[in-house]
DNA sequence: ACGGTAGGGGCAGAATCGTGCAGGAACAAG
DNA sequence: CTTGTTCCTGCACGATTCTGCCCCTACCGT
């Protein structure tokens, strides 16, 4: 059962190894080994493959795209920020085999659910019916879909009835995606209901890590999600020197680097 | 073991594999032969037949679309037989506006979500989080997610929660998707706790219409869903004077066009 | 220059493939 | 109703492919 599908085949690997080189931009095979369940052996061996057939340019530790424009047409539905990759794969390496997580909605989640290694055992809970779908690809994740009325804009469940079915969750993580975090405004984001929603799954959690990808921090919305002191650190790939990272750095917040 | 859904005709077989390559993107012959109750040998043999006739692309431990272009993630989620199509298009015309509508899951269900007119103003209710997030390009819609386990293979939610979450709609229509209309067997699908689901949201509905494109008509599959009677009629593209539909007619079944 | 890391090749085990063979069911002809 | 044919299926066997690990060499950063 898990035999199969952890038993990626080569050809469909490779497949899965373009798709991730035009949502990425680059390759590297240390962490493509880790997240596909397979030895850096075999991504070697595909990689020096598919840079054979042309559909790659081999670089020092990983990949390339092999045209320039290759990398270019990503953007079909999401915005390819590199760094938002980062973010999630050290997001990703914060969920811990067996540990149950709740993952949010938005784009940096998705990117997240999409980094776990393909082999992970855990137990993930989402209000987000996007991150529940691509999660339908790990076989070793148990997924739990948090319902409600469907908030449009972020593509979450939100209202009384999410909240509520929130209350029947404990966690060891949430992984948490806000549109600002800001050193005086806090964790804020663009819609009342959807703060009220991800402060409801941060209370269900034993630590609760922000996903802020270099564009959120420093900058404040609408609605406050939570004070800065409430989670456990902020995943971030902004500039540790730039000024926004040091005045959430005097506030005492824990930054993770990605 | 059943007799009639062990005993399939090779040439029925393969147009389940066909539908299920489209469905997944990819064939694992060792799943496959399991989920179908036969041996590797046969679906090794009906692999190979299916590369022979140029459908698929043959691989090592299974088989992948013909066409490289088609078997991405975008593809998954597409509805690639004209005759799904149809059906959803006359499915979609049954939800009158201002009505609450639940919508099952699978790709039909979604081709439905899609089908649906830009400016309808209804209410949809649904277990599956690739319809949820389908809908959420529908301004006018109120959408709202039924939580619970996620059944990866359907991307669906099941289980106890998923039930019970069911249990407080009411809805004046319910377009359910199975894999198998048959005359004897009734209505059917692959897995035991979808079955359930299904039957529990057929409960909450005043009417209920099956989404049957022509491949599931004379099919059946493992577990029963409802009686055919149970359903106020079948949507389908199939041939009204083939044995398999005047079986249906025959049983008392209302029949739609597609 | 040196330690650490990546790449290449070989090797053994495991999984998969292709083929031949025999049993059984469906079907047509007698 | 019986018989012969055809097709499908499952099992067994040898051939092929893939994978992970080892070792050695080449390259990168300090």
């Amino acid at each position: 059962m898990k035999k199969s599908a952890t038993n990626m085949h080569a050809a469909h690997r490779r497949e899965l190894l373009l798709e991730r080189l035009r949502t990425d931009g680059r390759l590297v095979a240390k962490d493509l080994a880790r997240e596909l369940g397979v030895s850096e052996d075999s991504v070697r061996r595909d990689l020096r493959d598919l840079a054979a057939a042309g559909l790659v340019q081999r670089v020092y530790g990983g990949a390339l795209p092999a045209s320039p424009a290759v990398g270019g047409y990503a953007a079909r539905q999401e915005v390819s920020v590199p760094g938002k990759a980062r973010v999630a794969r050290v997001a990703a390496g914060l969920v811990t085999p067996g540990s149950t997580v709740i993952l949010d909605g938005g784009t940096t989640a998705l990117a997240v659910a999409r980094a776990l290694p393909a082999d992970l055992r855990a137990t993930v809970v989402t209000h987000s019916p996007t991150v529940a779908a691509a999660l339908a690809e790990h076989p070793g994740v148990e997924v739990y879909v948090l319902g409600g009325r469907l908030f449009k804009h972020s593509v979450v469940a939100c209202g009384a009835a999410a909240v509520e079915a929130a209350a029947g969750v404990t966690a060891d993580l949430f992984l948490l995606g806000v549109t600002g975090v800001h050193h005086e405004a806090g964790l804020t984001t663009g819609d009342a209901d959807e703060a009220a929603m991800k402060r409801a799954l941060a209370a269900r959690a034993a630590e609760t890590y922000v996903l802020g990808s270099a564009e959120k921090i420093g900058a404040a919305s609408a609605f406050a999600v939570l004070p800065l002191d409430a989670v456990a650190g902020v995943i971030t790939d902004a500039d540790p020197g730039g000024g926004a990272c040091r005045a959430l750095a005097r506030a005492g917040i824990r930054l993770l680097p990605a």
